[in-house]
DNA sequence: TGTTAGCACTCATTCACTTAGAGTGCTAAT
DNA sequence: ATTAGCACTCTAAGTGAATGAGTGCTAACA
C-alpha cells in the first residue's frame, strides 16, 4: 500500500536514524546520492507517511523519527539479509574451534562473544534442563543427619541439594535408595521425575526402606529443579553507552529488570522458533519501551534447545543484528547437536 | 592534637553531610542546639580543620565537605557503636531461624537483607573453597568417549566438570580409578589436592589402570578450582539511587567493576579479620575513588571463613553500617559454625 | 498532475546577563 | 577569646535574544 517512494524514504529514515540517533530532515535524506526527489517532495512524502502512522516528530519542527510501526513495518518488509565481513564471522565460530566442548563455556563465551560485535546486551538461555534426562543417582553421607543428592544428566548437567537424612538412616539404608532410584528412573526427564516419583518409587522405597517416608520430602525437593536453564548475560554495561541511555532513570529500569530472573524469563516466548523481533511495548515490560530484543533458538540434541536474546535500542542494527544471532544460532546448534551424540 | 571544639565541629559536618549530601555551611552547624558558638567563630574552626586537611570546599563560597582524610579521622576516632532498633536486628536474625540451613541459600538471602537495611550494595564472599575437604569422588560415564567428574566436599559442595575419556577406558577402569581416588584423597583439602594427585595418586593410578595418563589432565582439570568462594551480590542498583551517581560515568565504572571477578575479589584483602573500612582511594581502584567499602570476616567451621562487603558512597552512614555488618558476621558466624559439625 | 522553489513560522539550543541566596574571610568591636 | 558586621565570591535559577534546523503551505512550473 506504501509507494515506491515512501518504501524508499522510509527506509532512508529508519537507516539513518539507526546510526545518528537524531531526528532526520528532508534535506538530509534529498542529500544522499540515489534520491533524486527535492527536499520539498520529500517533506510530502514524510507528511504522508507520518498520517499513515510510520513516522513521528519529537516536536513540531524537528525531523522525522520511524515510530514502533515504522520499525516494525522495516524488519517485516525491508529488512535484507546482509553478509557479515570474514571477521566477524570468524571471531564467533572460534568459540567453536575448541575440541573440548564445555557447554557452560561455550554458552559463556558466545555471549560475550554477542555483545562485543553489537555492543549491545547479551542474555543467553542454557537448554532447558528439566528436558535432560537422568543419567545417574547419587547420595553421598556427610554426617549423621544430613547428606548431598546429586543427579547426573545425560547432559552432563549436575543437580545437587543437601538434604536431611531421618533418625536411624544407616549406610545400608542409602545404597538400597539409591538403587531403588537408578533401576527405576534413569532415562526419565527432570520434568516427569517428580511424579514418577510420586507415583511409583515411593512405593517401591517405602517396601524396602525403613523410614522412607521422611526422605520421601527430601528428595522431591530435589527433583525440584527449576524449569528455565541458567541466564548467562553478555555486555550487560553496553547499553550505558547508547545515547537514549542518558536517562538514568531508564538505567535503573532495566538493570533493576535484568537482576529479576523471572522478568528476564518473559523475554523469551516459549512458543517461538528461529528468530523473532519484538520492539518497544511488543516487550509488554514498561521497562522495555525504549528497547528492542531479538531472540532465537538452538538446538541441543534432539528434544532440548536454548535461547538467545540481544537487547538493544528500538534504533538498534537490525539487519546486521539478525544476521549475526543466525550465525550464532546455526553455530551453537550445529556443535551441541553433533557433540549431544557423545553426551555434550 | 584536634581540639574539643574542632572534634565536635567535624563530627557535626561529617553527619550532616551523610544525611544530606550537602556542604555544610557555619550557619547550619551554629543551629544545633548543642553547638554553643557563633557562625563566626565555627568558620574559625572550619577554616583550621581545612588547613589541616580534614575538610574540603566544594568551591570558594560553598559550605564544607570532609576530606578523606577527614572520614578516615571520623571513623578511626568518632565512631561510636550504636544500638540498633529491635526490628532491624529481628529482620538480620530472621534469616536464621530457618531449621534446614541450605549455606547458599542463607548467603544469598543475607546479601539481600544488607543491601536492604542499608540502601547500599553487598557482596558477600562465600568460604574459601580450596579448603573444603573432599568427602567423595565420583565418576559418570555419560558415552563412550565422555563422562562428568564430581567431588563433594564436607560441606556439601559439588564440583563438577565434564572430562573426555581416553580411547578403551571402559566401566572397570572408572571403578577402579574412583575407588583409587577415594581411598587416597577422601579428606584432602583442594587446596592440596592438585600436587597431591600429582605427586602420589597419579602413580598408583598408573599402576592399575591402563591408560591413565591421557586421564591425568583431565582429573588435574577437575581439581583445579577456583581460590575464591563464590561471590554474591545484593542491591547492586541501589547505588543509582545515591546523589553521587547521577553521573553516568561513575555508574558505568562502577557497573563494570562489578562484573569482573578479579576487580570485586580485589576489594577483599586476604589478611583482613574483623571488621575494615577501606575510604575512596583507600581502595586503590579508579572506580572506588568516590565510594568506601566496609568488609568483615564470617568464620564456618574452624578452618574456613566468608567474607561480606558493603559498597557505599563515601558519606555513608559508617556508624549504622558497621553495626549492622557485626551482626550479620557474628549471626552468619554462628549459623555456620554450629551446623559445620552437620556437615553444613 | 506531479514536482519544486520560496517563504513564513515553530521550536530547541545556546549564550549572555541578571538576580537571589548561601556562604566565606576579614576586621573591628565586645 | 568571641562575635557582629560587611564586602566579596560563587552557584543556581531565570530571562531574553540570536541562531539554525526543520516544517507546512502556497504558488509556480514542466
Amino acid at each position: 500500500m506504501l509507494t515506491n517512494r515512501q518504501l524508499q524514504i522510509l527506509q532512508v529514515i529508519v537507516d539513518d536514524f539507526v546510526n545518528s540517533a537524531q531526528p532526520v530532515g528532508s534535506r538530509q535524506i534529498s542529500k544522499k546520492e540515489w534520491i533524486t526527489y527535492s527536499p520539498a517532495t520529500i517533506r510530502n512524502e514524510m507528511a504522508d507517511l507520518e498520517e499513515l502512522g510510520f513516522l513521528e516528530k519529537t516536536h513540531t519542527s524537528s525531523g522525522r523519527v520511524p515510530s514502533e510501526k515504522g520499525y516494525r513495518y522495516y524488519v517485516d518488509h525491508l529488512l535484507q539479509p546482509i553478509s557479515m565481513s570474514e571477521r566477524e564471522i570468524g571471531l564467533v565460530q572460534s568459540i567453536f574451534k575448541n575440541q573440548i566442548v564445555e557447554m557452560e563455556q561455550v554458552i559463556r563465551e558466545s555471549a560475550n562473544i554477542l555483545s562485543d560485535l553489537t555492543s549491545y546486551t547479551t542474555i543467553l538461555l542454557g537448554p532447558n534442563v528439566s528436558k535432560h534426562r537422568v543419567k545417574r543417582f547419587q547420595i553421598v553421607p556427610l554426617t549423621e543427619q544430613t547428606a548431598v543428592a546429586i543427579i547426573v544428566t545425560d547432559n552432563g548437567h549436575v543437580e545437587n541439594r543437601t538434604i536431611t537424612l531421618p533418625q536411624g538412616f544407616i549406610p545400608v539404608d542409602i545404597e538400597k535408595t539409591v538403587n531403588i532410584l537408578n533401576e527405576r528412573l534413569v532415562g526419565v526427564s527432570l520434568l516427569e521425575l517428580q511424579s514418577r516419583l510420586e507415583l511409583e518409587t515411593f512405593e517401591v522405597l517405602r517396601q524396602h526402606v525403613k523410614t522412607a517416608d521422611s526422605i520421601i520430602q527430601s528428595l522431591k525437593n530435589v527433583a525440584f529443579v527449576q524449569n528455565e536453564g541458567k541466564i548467562y548475560f553478555g555486555g550487560k554495561t553496553n547499553m550505558l553507552n547508547q545515547p537514549e541511555f542518558h536517562d538514568l532513570n531508564k538505567v535503573r529500569a532495566l538493570m533493576e529488570m535484568m537482576e529479576k530472573e523471572s522478568q528476564v524469563i518473559s523475554l523469551f516466548h516459549p512458543g517461538d522458533r528461529g528468530i523473532h523481533i519484538r520492539i518497544g511495548s511488543e516487550n509488554n515490560h514498561l521497562a522495555m519501551d525504549d528497547l528492542s530484543v531479538i531472540t532465537a533458538t538452538y538446538s541441543v540434541g534432539k528434544e532440548q534447545e536454548g535461547s538467545i536474546a540481544i537487547i538493544g535500542p528500538k534504533r538498534m542494527d537490525y539487519q546486521r543484528t539478525v544476521s549475526l544471532l543466525d550465525v550464532m544460532r546455526s553455530g551453537l546448534s550445529r556443535v551441541f547437536s553433533n557433540k549431544s551424540n557423545n553426551g555434550l
